[in-house]
RNA sequence: GUGGGUAUAGCUCAGUUGGUUAGAGCGCUAGAUUGUGGUUCUAGAGGUCGCCGGUUCAAUUCCGGUUACUCACCCCA
């Protein structure tokens, strides 16, 4: 049998754990910095508490769970596939860690301090086909606070993936909208109960342009005269000359003016990327109500490797009302396509083998032990070739292994107390005793 | 869920207008060099040509089906 495993899914090699660990630490280091305490959640959530969440394609994506023992019992839909998955699955994978998030939130609520703030750093799983930067199990790392309506939390989250692409060396755009807008372009153009048709068609203005957004809409049975209407506000570049064109608009003037409010406050941070209002910005989620976020590669094809926003009321499905809530995520996956195409990652040789010992024979192997506990004791990664075998192949296995050094132990090396030290990279040579070998390796 | 592409050695791929023994590079093993890897040279091992069926004297090659992988759409990190 040829082994395999599940579409959608990877295997990583040692050097590509080093890099993802870089990326999570990195990003961790952020999160904590502005205040963020780290939480984790099952891979499993009941499916009542992940099923509605993510709009209808998010749940056709769900990875159900079959329930244990004989799950047949309860099972009387056998001619209908939907309606019996409910009856034999009441687990599923998490699809993301928002509604994770708030059914914590909801669940600890006496335990929790608010604002709360938290980071997670997990993986989420989605029944999606995979293609180019699309898994079926990748990592996000969120970052949410909840229980508090100030907007100087989407300034402070801005800051996070300003600083968090920062510092892992990726040239980002930030784009910031808001759902209000979008919901007042639907109230004035009349089609309120339109909103996510037009929201989706919205978003894909920069791929398929406005006639293709336009045919999009007409699609839905949206009226020409709504469509017009739509495509005009859509003509606004910024802020001041679309506040005009949704005054009639009560939840879109909201909108424009908190938007202007987050930008006012990042008008007086330090940033290095480059953050700007993109009326385009849809977000398909279903459960963003305010400010949404989006974060693309400037020198990669790559889709978003960062998406967020504002939620008012995710606590509420779970019985919690009046608990708002902003966050944003860091397509960790993503994240590492784009940084190994653009050949980002730093040398990550420092956190692996810096030493490895060789041995001749079995004398000089028992040696080697012995020199091999004072470079550990001495907090240098060291390791000794597990048996003296021919000297060739331990020499092509510390080749490798990529080791900086070795040091090679044998009749005269164990006589005289001097140990052949080589530099692998130079091929030089010198006898030394332990300890200056020791203080070599550390300088 | 919809549409396209691909499937040959451990890996990346060539090839056979249907015909005897299916190739290359890299990797692997051994030797040149019994105390020295990464370079070089020599030799060797390794393939039911994805699976099932059809056409044919003959199929790895043509046809149908199937599975897996892959790219794009939908949607999304």
């Amino acid at each position: 049998m040829k082994p395999s495993i599940p579409q959608g899914t990877r295997d990583f090699s040692p050097e590509q754990v080093n890099k993802r660990n870089y990326i999570f630490s990195t990003l961790r280091k952020v999160f904590v910095k502005y205040g963020y305490q780290p939480i984790e959640t099952p891979t499993m959530e009941k499916l009542s508490t992940l099923t509605g969440k993510y709009g209808e394609e998010g749940d056709r994506l769900l990875f159900k769970v079959l329930n244990s023992g004989d799950f047949l019992k309860k099972a009387t839909a056998l001619d209908n596939a939907k309606k019996l998955t409910t009856q034999i699955c009441d687990k599923g994978l998490r699809y993301d860690l928002t509604v994770p998030f708030a059914r914590y939130v909801v669940m600890h609520k006496n335990d929790i301090t608010f604002p709360f703030k938290r980071y997670q750093i997990q993986p989420v799983w989605r029944g999606d086909r995979p293609q180019r930067g699309r898994y079926r199990e990748f990592y996000q790392c969120d970052v949410d606070v909840v229980g508090t309506n100030s907007l100087l939390n989407e300034v402070e989250l801005t800051q996070i993936y300003d600083e968090g692409f920062a510092r892992l060396g990726v040239n980002v755009t930030i784009k910031i909208s808001n759902r209000k807008i979008l919901a007042g372009i639907a109230e004035v153009a009349g089609i309120s109960d339109q909103f996510m048709a037009m929201t989706i068609a919205i978003d894909k203005l920069d791929k398929i342009g406005i006639e293709g957004v336009r045919k999009e809409m007409l699609g839905h049975a949206i009226s020409e005269e709504s469509v017009a209407k739509v495509e005009a506000i859509l003509q606004a570049k910024n802020l001041d000359n679309l506040k005009p064109l949704l005054a009639d608009s009560e939840v879109g003037t909201k909108g424009c003016e908190e938007l202007s409010t987050v930008f006012n406050y990042l008008d007086k941070v330090e940033l290095t990327n480059k953050v700007i209002f993109d009326i385009t910005l849809a977000r398909g989620l279903t459960y963003y109500t305010g400010t949404i976020f989006e974060v693309s590669a400037n020198d990669a094809k790559m889709g978003s490797i960062g998406g967020g926003g504002r939620y008012d009321d995710l606590t509420g499905i779970f019985g919690m009302k009046d608990v708002p809530g902003v966050g944003v995520s860091f397509g960790a996956d993503r994240i590492y396509d784009v940084m190994e195409e653009l050949k980002l990652f730093p040398d990550t040789s420092a956190d692996s083998i810096q030493v490895i010992l060789l041995a001749f024979d079995q004398e000089s192997h028992d040696y080697a032990f012995g020199a091999l506990q004072k470079l550990r004791k001495a907090a240098i990664n060291a390791e000794l070739y597990p048996e003296p075998v021919k000297f060739k192949k331990q020499m092509k296995y510390a080749n490798a292994r990529k080791a900086p050094f070795i040091i090679i132990v044998g009749e005269q090396e164990r006589t005289s107390g001097l140990l052949t030290f080589k530099d692998m990279q130079s091929g030089e040579q010198q006898k030394l005793d332990i300890e200056s070998i020791i203080t070599s390796i550390k300088s």
